[in-house]
DNA sequence: TTGACTTATATGTCTAGACATATAATCGTG
DNA sequence: CACGATTATATGTCTAGACATATAAGTCAA
């Protein structure tokens, strides 16, 4: 969760909580540099004293400003402004459909294929599981005012999402279906580059060559694998956009 | 900060401390679906009573959650699991060097051209500036192993960064230079998918026409813009990875 | 100089209260 | 029934203490 966001509330301003202006005080130093990386901030019974109140008002603080990876608090030493972190981004991949209509266009689904059927060597290894068992193959496509937009071609583990059996792919995309019924724990991207072959190329209706990009997505739940995910975007008109924060 | 990050911590079984304790018992209710999306978790007088501890061990424990998103706390109402939010991941993007020195590789680094000018409208476009200052325009090249990885073609905002001026880009890559000398409070990230172009091509010693992942990437330093950048890397051997949870 | 031991200290966690405040639920009235 | 006023209640913040624990720093002996 972003520390700074009490800051960013429109509206009124309403007075803040003793904690969360030393908070907003320890922040903005660090921030506007006044306290670099590696400095060692005031010790909790010093800001008490400058503030007047009690060691735990201050200890919340701090403590949020840990969490947030703003500082660091080491046990007899003190607390220490960080220093500056790999550049991690918040990377926003929303379900497509609510990616598009929040653009404000008219979205469009079209499966290609769905078939179900037992897991093969190629399946199992594409969701890394070992076991044989049951799987959903699909197929689809994703379009924005009716313009190709994505090309989605997906792998679900029914062992692990039994509800998927019962699910209407035809008028729900999988990926919409999934963010709502099934709750994930844990998943992983990659994001790379390829050339458009001539069955991408058709389906979205650009030129063979045209570049895309391409997102891998994996999911799991509780260390289970539910799905793996396979979009192409062409990659002229489409940008994945990743805004974020650091100290 | 990862709510989950103490499970994962390697090594010794430590006993952690009720309040952990609290946590990870709701958060483990949460992920596996026991508690789904808009359940009402017990009241923090429930847990009071459960754990047998005082409400602020309680209430430390349900703060966390609700700083990581996982719950939502309303007055008079008691606190929620909450819905399944967008799937934003956290996209490392390390410094070029770093990254590949992770990787048990050679790092090689050649600065094409450097030079120092007025900038130009082109330039203050670019930079997201109205008012006309000096930059540094910087095209480079990072390479693993005597490989072409990346060319880097970046702008420095002087009037932000004036340091930058003394800097030696010859010797250091000025990304690895501002990541330690310049304090970043906000950045955007939009990855795109290109082909080479015969200047790119020749670069990265590709194809003409292979595919190219494209990062551009604006720092600001408290509303002051920093740096623009633009890496072209070769889409077909490198690739971005995001891990993330959500709930 | 080096290594082992001791001590001081800053943070980590916790308690048993307190008052503030937003708001869901209830009640009463037109 | 609709709507405004009242009340009950769950969370939000805060206090003034306490003991635990990791560890930087100092001490002393080999």
């Amino acid at each position: 969760m972003n520390v700074a966001s009490d800051r960013a509330k429109p509206g009124a301003a309403e007075k803040p909580t003793l904690y969360k202006r030393i908070r907003l005080d320890i922040e903005t130093r660090i921030l506007t540099g006044e306290w670099p990386p590696g400095h060692r901030i005031p010790f909790e019974h010093q800001l008490m004293a400058r503030y007047r109140c009690s060691r735990m008002t201050v200890n919340k603080a701090l403590s949020e400003l840990a969490q947030a990876d703003l500082i660091e608090r080491r046990r007899r030493a003190g607390t220490f402004v960080r220093r500056p972190q790999h550049m991690s981004a918040v990377l926003k991949i929303a379900d497509i459909r609510a990616e598009i209509t929040a653009l404000g266009r008219s979205y469009g689904y079209q499966l290609i294929d769905c078939r179900r059927r037992a897991a093969t060597a190629a399946d199992r290894a594409r969701l890394g599981v070992s076991t044989a068992g049951k799987v959903i193959a699909i197929a689809c496509r994703h379009s924005a005012d009716d313009v190709p937009f994505a090309v989605e071609d997906r792998l679900i583990d029914l062992s692990t999402v039994p509800e998927a059996a019962t699910a209407d792919f035809a008028r729900e995309p999988p990926g919409s279906w999934l963010l709502h019924h099934v709750p994930w724990t844990e998943a992983e991207h990659t994001i790379s580059a390829v050339v458009a072959d001539e069955h991408t190329a058709k389906a979205l209706d650009i030129a063979v060559g045209a570049p895309c990009l391409v997102i891998d997505r994996y999911t799991w739940r509780s260390a289970r694998t539910v799905t793996a995910v396979r979009l192409h975007y062409p990659g002229d008109t489409h940008r994945l956009v990743a805004r974020f924060k650091g100290g």
